[in-house]
DNA sequence: ATTCTGCATGGATTG
DNA sequence: AATCCATGCAGAATC
């Protein structure tokens, strides 16, 4: 008990880069995609369809809303939630912190309205009631007190330590014009519904983390929900202790939610939960088979919310296993498992296991849901317009102008190829830490654990902060460790043109210094090669156990060597 | 008597 | 064969 993490936070806040700054995680986070073609794939966002390279720069977690539709190994390493420390936080300071930026508030406001209207209502009507009706289920009371009401949310918290309302009446406009699209959304569809939700979140710039879908034992198990292993260490506070630390949190209407972030140690390896979730579930009023959705917005504070199934939810989700290869994790967006994927489907019956799916990245989400209904369609489009204000936010306000419209954050996995190379022993499990790691690593501080990490034996963590023996939290998963020749593609703060030169939050990577600032190949440190790329103006490297392998990512990303 | 907590078990998947 | 994760359950804590 004593322990308490305020609201979990991302290392860097929203101000990237230029000046003085800390490092930008984000920045160094953003992989790069592939090839600057292969964007194509991924469905870019509304007005940025040749950008392939999307507004990696130094968007903080805001833009990656898109990612996390995108590529959910993407949007791993951009995203990372990180406790915060005891003394030091306000997290509730933090935590609700609303983005100004009036013109992109507008935006978001017509886009959302637009999208309110193409779902056939006109935008800000009253509608709300969102009771959700599932097919069978029954509509559940949807307390939600505080819901938007016709005119749209209100971000009203409650005592507990939610963060401020936004006091910037722009961004409520955006938030609003979400909520009223989101109420216009027919609520029958739960397609649209996710979709609006989806777009709310944006609205909020906030990214949605992973949505777990309520097994019984959620339900029942007096708000203990269990949460995807892989998930858990990508996005949550890592733990040293079983017992875990507090985290704060609040939903889309500003309530604020207080959980206890745990785990039990399970074999040799660890089950995480999230207790205290039942007050969220009674405000959603679900039930076995709804959604619990987790969004993390630019300060890293946590949104919660939850929402009926639809039929995405049902297509069993893979997993999130740990994410072998963006590569992987792009093919599953992008192949959209329309019926069935392999497991799931069916076997629910059984042994009164629940029904299938289980966790959902929000990527294999969203990207199915968006084909599905008019409805859902419309919703994901104010969603995207939502998310791609944010994006623009982030970038025009915290960058300078860069801003590329639609930050599409695409970033997609580099050359499968290239990344298939790992080191030796070092398999999927370090993907999640290492490349974590790498990206935010330099930073932050840490420290320094980089060796042999807490020592629990599943995995690759490393750093992750002392914890008193009572459990105390401090997690900073801020980890420091060299960038991984994992051959992804990270974005390096220096500019190609220049552009304040600030520090390279390069950082993580070898000794500090961008090897090769030129494109093209080169030999950095301690034996690696470096594969440098300039996208539009920014540069992006990745690193590699021999030279071949970096020429060949390079090649693979449509770079010549 | 109930509810809460932590642990252990076993089906479901994956590599 | 190795993991993961949903559940069942027993012991502890409360009502």
């Amino acid at each position: 008990m004593g322990d308490q993490v305020g609201g979990i936070v991302l290392p860097t806040t929203g101000d990237a880069g230029d000046g003085a700054g800390p490092p930008n995680f984000a920045a160094l986070a953003g992989l790069l995609g592939g090839h600057p073609g292969a964007a194509a794939g991924f469905a870019p966002a509304p007005g940025a369809p040749g950008q392939p390279h999307p507004a990696l720069s130094g968007l903080a977690l805001s833009g990656m809303s898109h990612l996390a539709h995108m590529d959910p190994s993407t949007a791993l390493l951009l995203s990372g939630l990180t406790a915060q420390q005891p003394g030091g936080g306000d997290a509730a300071a933090a935590q609700m912190q609303f983005l100004h930026n009036p013109t992109a508030a507008y935006a978001a406001a017509a886009a959302a309205a637009a999208a309110a209207a193409a779902a056939g209502q006109p935008a800000g009507v009253p509608v709300v009631d969102h009771g959700h009706h599932h097919h069978a289920h029954h509509a559940h009371p949807v307390a939600g007190g505080a819901d938007g009401g016709a005119s749209g949310v209100k971000v009203e918290h409650d005592g507990g330590g939610g963060g401020g309302v936004g006091d910037g009446g722009e961004e409520n406009a955006a938030v609003r014009a979400a909520a009223a699209a989101a109420a216009a959304a027919d609520p029958s569809d739960p397609e649209a519904v996710a979709a609006a939700l989806a777009g709310r979140m944006a609205a909020l710039g906030a990214s949605v983390i992973f949505e777990k879908s309520l097994t019984a034992s959620d339900v029942s198990g007096g708000g203990r929900v269990v949460v995807p292993k892989s998930i858990a260490e990508q996005y949550f506070p890592r733990l040293e202790a079983p017992s875990g630390v507090t985290i704060s949190a609040a939903d889309l209407e500003g309530r604020a939610y207080t959980f206890k972030w745990r785990f039990w140690v399970n074999n040799s390896s660890r089950m995480y939960l999230l207790e205290g979730a039942g007050e969220l579930h009674r405000n959603y009023g679900l039930e076995v088979g709804d959604v619990m959705v987790f969004a993390q917005k630019q300060d890293g504070s946590l949104v919660v919310a939850g929402r009926c199934a639809n039929k995405a939810d049902m297509v069993k989700k893979q997993p999130v296993k740990r994410p072998n290869t963006a590569a992987a994790a792009t093919a599953a967006v992008q192949a959209q498992p329309g019926p069935a994927a392999g497991r799931g489907g069916g076997r629910d019956a059984r042994s009164g296991r629940t029904p299938a799916r289980t966790s959902t990245p929000a990527a294999e989400l969203a990207a199915p849901v968006t084909a599905q209904s008019p409805g859902a369609a419309a919703a994901a489009a104010a969603a995207a317009a939502a998310a791609a204000t944010a994006a623009g936010v982030a970038m025009g306000g915290v960058r300078n102008g860069a801003g590329m419209g639609a930050g599409a954050g695409a970033a997609a996995a580099a050359a499968d190829r290239g990344r298939k190379r790992k080191g030796p022993g070092s398999g999927a499990g370090q993907w999640a830490g290492g490349a974590v790691d790498g990206g935010r690593g330099g930073a932050a501080r840490s420290g320094g654990r980089a060796g042999g990490g807490g020592g629990y034996p599943g995995y690759g963590y490393e750093g992750g902060a002392g914890v008193g023996a009572g459990g105390e939290e401090v997690c900073l998963s801020v980890l420091d460790m060299e960038a991984p020749s994992d051959g992804v593609f990270r974005a390096v703060v220096l500019p190609a043109n220049g552009t304040s030169g600030g520090h390279a939050s390069t950082g993580a990577g070898t000794g500090g210094s961008s090897p090769g600032v030129g494109v093209g190949v080169a030999l950095a440190r301690n034996n690696r090669w470096t594969a440098t790329l300039d996208v539009a103006g920014e540069l992006y490297q990745a690193y590699f156990d021999c030279r071949d392998d970096a020429v060949e990512a390079l090649t693979a990303a449509g770079a010549s060597p």
